[in-house]
DNA sequence: GCGTTTATCAAACGAATGTTTGAAACATAA
DNA sequence: TTATGTTTCAAACATTCGTTTGATAAACGC
């Protein structure tokens, strides 16, 4: 293995750690050491751990955010104002999630555990983070996926959204294990994008499910 | 409001800050000042902070476990023999989180989220621990699943399993946030029974969708 | 060459954490 | 009341954490 620089080795060795631990539970300790670099490096070329943990997510959401937007262009482009077919979207994200060359030498599903990690785990800053930085082009999506669904309900296409979303970071963010148990119990090997090609069409036809009747409560117990 | 016991008052406490903040970033020292008790309450009555931990999710899942049990018991002595459907299997789980009187003062969506936590958010005991205690439930519904499910090929049912359970998990751990938010933007007040409702279709279509045929790739470049 | 910037290092700092201690307060029963 | 067991409390303990420091080394421009 080449000796990389001192910022790359803190960047995926933080990475690593960070999806197998949590990010209040690595200290800079254990990555530092876990990289053969000086306690002081991070604060020296990150500034704080905080700023550590954003880098690693903007070296690779920064690219993907890119080449996700570029692959908008092209999708609404080859549409000329007909109107796009949800799984269309769906294949759009989830092909440039595959095909993108990764900037970690890590695999793609530490990152996923990574961002499904991100989702849930509070963090303030974090979220805030998030938001301002790849809040617009989520934005892009989700208007994507609203005028391929536009026969739904707003509100029912707002949690259905969710849903899907839990669908996706939930199996992508444990993917490692999943995969094991897989292999172990199907005895063949599955591949991310054997996941995926999966996924489609189970949320896929979730988005287009009836719609239910909510059931008013008799007793009103809680808000 | 009445003045609960020491135990009570810090259970609560632990619930709700570990909801919002997650399990490392709470301080003993937070929840013993919000709920005003003695710093040295917790080790006193818990043994440990993890001890604690555990604590909060069996006050919960000890009684849930056991009613979702009983409720398993009674729909197969209802389907003597026949098969059960899956929309029946569902809604048995979900009837049973919805009405099962919560021996918490916090609301059901706030241990709802500390689920999710719970589930994301590694922590190794944590694991081990709701593995123990409640894997054999949980065996019990993926079987009963399964057997509602027996058109589906293993390998395809065990990853839908796993899409609908990151899409209820997930949307549970951030309830609270996306109630806000469609509080907000649809202008009605959604009870948790409602989202419940709205994901059953959801995840009920999915595990009924049309099976995909994996297309191989040229170049082998993932495992 | 020299001067200056950049990077690495061991050591220490101050703050925060989970836990323990030993005394005080309280409750219960003989 | 006295004796005994339980609970509360302020204080301290021992670690661990993120961060800073000041010295040393390496790299670069001129």
């Amino acid at each position: 293995m080449a000796q990389l620089d001192t910022v790359s080795r803190i960047l995926d060795t933080a990475e690593m750690l960070f999806a197998e631990k949590g990010f209040a539970e690595t200290s800079l300790r254990t990555i530092t050491s876990k990289a053969k670099v000086n306690l002081a490096a991070v604060n020296y070329h990150f500034g704080s751990k905080k700023a550590l943990i954003q880098a690693v997510f903007a070296r690779y959401l920064d690219p993907f955010s890119k080449r996700f937007n570029e692959e908008m262009d092209l999708l609404e482009s080859r549409h000329q104002g007909q109107s796009i077919p949800l799984n269309a979207v769906l294949e759009t994200l989830t092909t440039t999630v595959i095909t993108m060359p990764s900037p970690t030498r890590n695999g793609l599903s530490v990152f996923m555990r990574l961002l499904g990690l991100a989702y849930t785990q509070a963090q303030g800053h974090m979220r805030r983070y998030l938001q301002e930085q790849y809040g617009s082009i989520f934005y892009r999506f989700t208007s994507m996926v609203r005028s391929a669904s536009s026969d739904l309900p707003d509100v029912e296409r707002f949690w259905r959204l969710h849903f899907m979303l839990g669908s996706a970071v939930f199996t992508m963010s444990s993917l490692d294990a999943l995969k094991d148990i897989a292999e172990q119990d199907f005895n063949e090997q599955t591949r991310v994008r054997d996941v995926v090609q999966r996924l489609i069409p189970f949320v896929s036809a979730g988005m287009s499910a009836p719609i239910p009747e909510l059931i008013p409560s008799e007793h009103q117990d809680d808000a």
